[in-house]
Order: C-alpha cells, then structure tokens, then sequence
DNA sequence: CCGTCCCATGTGAGCGCTAACATCGAACCG
DNA sequence: CGGTTCGATGTTAGCGCTCACATGGGACGG
C-alpha cells in the first residue's frame, strides 16, 4: 500500500480512503490512485483489514457434506444471496452430524473472524450440537427446529407442504394415503410425517402406520414390492421424489398402474421428475427464497434486529401420477 | 491472548505455542495453558494470524452458479477433500461465465490471500478469463481445457466415457449411434461428442449428425418427439442423465420400446437414474476422486512441485435402457 | 478583513499474532 | 568442575491496514 501511496504522491491513508470509497478524496487524487494501482497490479490485504476493523465481510456455512438436492441446493442459494448482500461464503460440510463435526466447524468459523454463521441444520442432532457453542456473532439455522435458542431460523414449510399433498390425493378419491417416511432424525422427515398425519385426522381418515425408510430410490423400491406383495393402497405419500421414484419403479415391475391403481406424490419436485413414468405430483421447495430470507435473517441480526424466524410456504406440483 | 498468558502465568508467546504445537513447551505448562483458554473461552484471531505468516490455510473455489449435478457434487468434493488437507474453503459461485464474473471472484480470494485457487471451469469462456489473472499462488483448473498454462487441471476423461458409452452401443448390435449433445460452450459436451465420434469413426460407422441441446430433460423431450417423427434410431447417446430422462419420457409417450426399439445411454449416474423407466444405462464421474486429486495437485504445487494435469478414468454402468 | 467552518490530506498508534532473537538454568561431557 | 549444549521461556518488532486526530488552506459570513 505504501508502494502505491508513493507512486501516487499521497500518503497511505488516502490510498486506504480511495479504497474505502471515502468521499472526501478529490477526483483527480482518486484517479492518480487508481491508476498507481493498476500499474502495480496492488490487491488489499483483507486480513489486515480485518484486523482493524473486526470484519470480515465473509460469512459461514456449515452443511451436510452429502450431494442430496436440498442441502446443495440451499448451499447454492445461500452463496448467491450473500454474495448480492456483498458478502462471500466459508464452507464447511459435515461428514458426521453430531456435536464432534459441528462445534469445530463453528469455532473455525468464529476464530476466522465471520460476521456470521448459517447452519443447515436437517437433522436433531445437528441442532443439538449446536447448543454447547456460545458464538459472539448472529447464527442463522436453516431448519424447522422448535427449540433454537437466541438464534434466528429459515424453513420451508414442510408440514404445510405434506398437508397439502395429501389433501389433494383424498381430494381426487382416494380413500387414504400411505406414507413413506425419510429418516426419523430428519426434521424435514418429522415434518412430512407430521402434514400427512394432520390432513389424515382433518379428513377423518383412519391413519395407516407409516412405513420408515431412508431418503434413497433403492429405499422407495424395496417398500414398493413390499407393497405389491402386501396389497398396493389407493394413494401413496412419499417423503421425497427419489423414494417416489424407487416406487415408481417397484409398481411398473409389478404391473401395478400408476395413477389408476395408486397414486404417488413425491417432495422436492428435482430437476427429473417432471419426466419421471409417470411424470411426479410432487411438493417444490424454493430453495432460492429460502437462502435469501437466511441471509436476510442474518443480515438485520448484523444490523442489531433481533434474530427472526421465518418459514416459507412450498408449492405443489400436480402432474399425471397423482392427477 | 494475553489475558490467557496471565491467567497461565506465562508469556503470549507461550500461549502461541500451544496453540502452534511447538515441540519445546512442558506439559505441564502446556495443561495450565489450555486450561486458561477454556476458562476464558478464547479463540485465536485468524486474521492476525494470517497477517504474519502470509497464509490463511484457505483455499478459494470458483464453480458455476447452478444446482446442476456435476458442479454441486464436484464442490462437495472438494470441500470435504480441502478439509481432509486441513484447509477451509471459500467459495464463490458465478451467475454468468464470462470475466465479468470470475475474475472479480478470482481477485477476491487473493485480497482474502487463500493459498490456492480451484477453478470449476466447465465452459470455455471461464477459462478464457482465468488468462487475464495473474495469480501469486497455485491455481487448478477442473476441466478438460486444452491451453491451460501455468495452472494445474484435473478432469475426468469425458472422451473415454463418450466412447465407451458408444462402443457399448455398438457391440450390442445397434448399428448407429446418434448424439445428443449438450450445449457447446461446455468442454464437457465437446469432448463427450468427440469422443462419440471416435468411436464410430473407429468402427467404420458413417456419423449421423448430432443433435444439439441443453443439459435439461425438457430438451431432451423435445428432442425425443422430433426423433418419434422423423424416424427413431437405433440408438442414443445423450450427453447427460437428464437428457437421456427426456428422451425415455418421449418415446414412453409414442410408444417406442426401450431397449427393443432404441437403445439409450446417458452420462452421469444422477441418484435417480438406476430408477428411471427403464433404468438408465449410464456413465458414472467420480466427483470424489476429481475433488481429491484437486486438492492434491493445489496442495503439491503449494509445496513447490510442477502444477500437474490429471485425468480420471469414468466407468461405464450398464443398466436395461442399453443391456 | 478576520474568524469560523469544512474539505482534503497527513501522522501516529495499534489491531492480535508469530518470527527471530535473547535469556536462563539444567544436563551433560571430558 | 568448567564449558557447552539445549530445552523452556521471555522480549521485541512488525505484518498491512484503518481509526482518531492533527494540519492546512480555501470559502463564507459578519
């Protein structure tokens, strides 16, 4: 910086302010500076800067290191709406979901000096970890969980969305709807179970026991033949669209028809499953909005607003096998 | 830090080298030393680390802005291998290609001084405006860019798959093969169709012309109804899973048989693919391998090795769209 | 015409850390 | 038993930047 300060003729204090965009800089100095710059290719130190000023400008992420389309999804978003909001992203994803990942994770994070943390926290666990980190800066969770304390919290809506699923399955005819539910430690699954149940009881429809399975096709396939071979129900629910998909599958191997003798809604509405066979009625989370509203969160926590919770309403996506 | 030297009774210095791992420090001050950090919940300033040793252990990722399956897992990778390394990552997705996006991202992660740069260049403008950057640290390039210089690249053998993929075709009997290919900005489209190419020229096998697309299973829709009318071939090659998922939706729709009237092949293994109707025939990249060797690469030359280009073998998974 | 204000710029200090060197005492060796 | 070595610790300086304050000169008002 000196170097530049000499070569323009000024001190390094009006480098810093051309810089820092100050604006009692005369347009002439801020022009000599600028080019003295260039010519010497200078890029500030942001460590430095971040010394002094106790900023950094970037924020954290921590997510599932999984390549599953929610959690990517939500990285993706996340970055661009903090980089819109001038900010750049650290990440760090998480291979186990306990306290043993997530609190190094956090306190690499706060020693690197962040603004501030957003936590895609899908599962119990990973909310619990969370709790044993006494963080100095605004920590945003992804997630429906109902217990955050201090923090500021983003979700889609996912009960609203399983509701609204099922309500349209019992309101095209079918006399229940069987579901088959992701991982029980994911809040996102609960969530699902939770809709579905609640539309049940709002119908007066007797409740099926739901059937557990992971969030993978292969999981969805194996509960399909378990159903051809049990008695296929009138309208299945499943928690995502790679288990619908797996269902799919498992009922074209058996000849069952989809929708005319079951029909299957799927959660997630990826990139495929418009063109799936048949093509899937399935739940669109938007992803977009939903890194958005955290970076949101996150940036009036900065600005002293107490943190919020937010929860943004999903869409479903009627195609022909739930029609 | 100097509140944990006095609560210790010993110098900053010593406090630092706890924190360093610095052999010649007695256990038992080193016990007293850490015991004062917990009590005092101290965490060390990153940036002023980072001010003195000239590194940040941080390495910045440049990658597409999409939630396309290929970029999002190969992040994943290299996030998850950067951290095996004991690094963190910075991460910067791009909306657009061009310089006008990446070489501000680029001049970030200097400013920031990251200790190395991976630059996810699936396009060809991406690495045209990687040339204008002069980079004081190792930067890796993902892609198969033919005129990198002074930067290391690691990529998987797009061409090999492709051929692979179309000798699988051919030695099942199809008698042509005809192309989808992906858009052709993407190296991973040019080789792919290249390799297509290759491999029927080398089996004496007139080349149909190829169809050009995008990456979505929408073109690959519209490119399956335009092939039900002109004449269905023998077989296809689509450039990736979700154009493949398309053209299977298109000739389910008209009634063409697969794999009895066209066999297909796509490029990928999405999640959903070994479910697909029928199940996909495919061409499976491994993200976690390219990630790793990344890393690798970025970290050998931080060492001071000759940046390297490497290239990882895909392996064909046959499924019953082309048994 | 002088005091006041403010704009443009400069000066000095210090953010929290590590590298280099200084110091001190104990162990070791001939 | 003195010199040497080395392990354990302390002292000092400075990384590159911004903040707070100082300075100086023109515009403006009474």
């Amino acid at each position: 910086m000196s170097d530049v300060a000499a070569l323009a003729g000024v001190s390094h204090q009006t480098v810093s302010r051309v810089l820092n965009d100050h604006p009692s800089v005369r347009p002439e100095t801020r022009s000599r500076v600028l080019e003295a710059i260039a010519t010497l290719g200078y890029r500030r130190n942001l460590a430095a800067r971040a010394l002094v000023t106790r900023r950094t400008g970037s924020i954290g992420v921590v997510t599932p290191g999984s390549a599953l389309f929610g959690p990517t999804s939500t990285l993706v978003a996340l970055e661009q709406a903090a980089r819109d909001s001038g900010r750049y992203v650290s990440v760090a994803t998480l291979r186990s979901f306990g306290p043993d990942e997530v609190v190094p994770a956090v306190e690499h994070f706060l020693a690197q000096g962040v603004d501030g943390i957003v936590v895609v926290a899908p599962r119990t666990d990973t909310v619990a970890a969370l709790g044993s980190v006494q963080a100095p800066v605004p920590v945003v969770v992804v997630s429906s969980a109902p217990d955050l304390v201090g923090a500021g919290a983003v979700a889609v809506d996912q009960e609203a969305g399983a509701r609204a699923a099922t309500e349209h399955l019992l309101a095209s005819g079918r006399r229940t709807v069987v579901h088959v539910a992701g991982p029980d430690e994911w809040f996102d699954a609960r969530d699902r179970l939770r809709g579905w149940r609640a539309a049940l009881d709002a119908a007066g429809v007797p409740v099926p026991p739901p059937l557990p399975a992971g969030w993978s096709a292969a999981d969805g396939d194996v509960i399909g033949r378990r159903l051809v071979e049990e008695g296929v129900p009138d309208a299945v629910f499943a928690a995502n669209d790679q288990l619908a998909l797996g269902l799919l599958h498992a009922f074209r191997r058996a000849g069952v028809r989809v929708p005319d003798d079951v029909a299957v809604v799927g959660f997630d509405d990826e990139p495929g499953s418009a063109f799936a066979a048949p093509p899937l009625t399935t739940v669109r989370q938007g992803f977009e909005e939903l890194g958005a509203h955290a970076v949101r969160v996150l940036v009036d926590a900065l600005g002293g607003a107490e943190p919020t919770r937010e929860l943004i309403a999903p869409e479903l996506v009627v195609r022909e096998s739930a029609p």
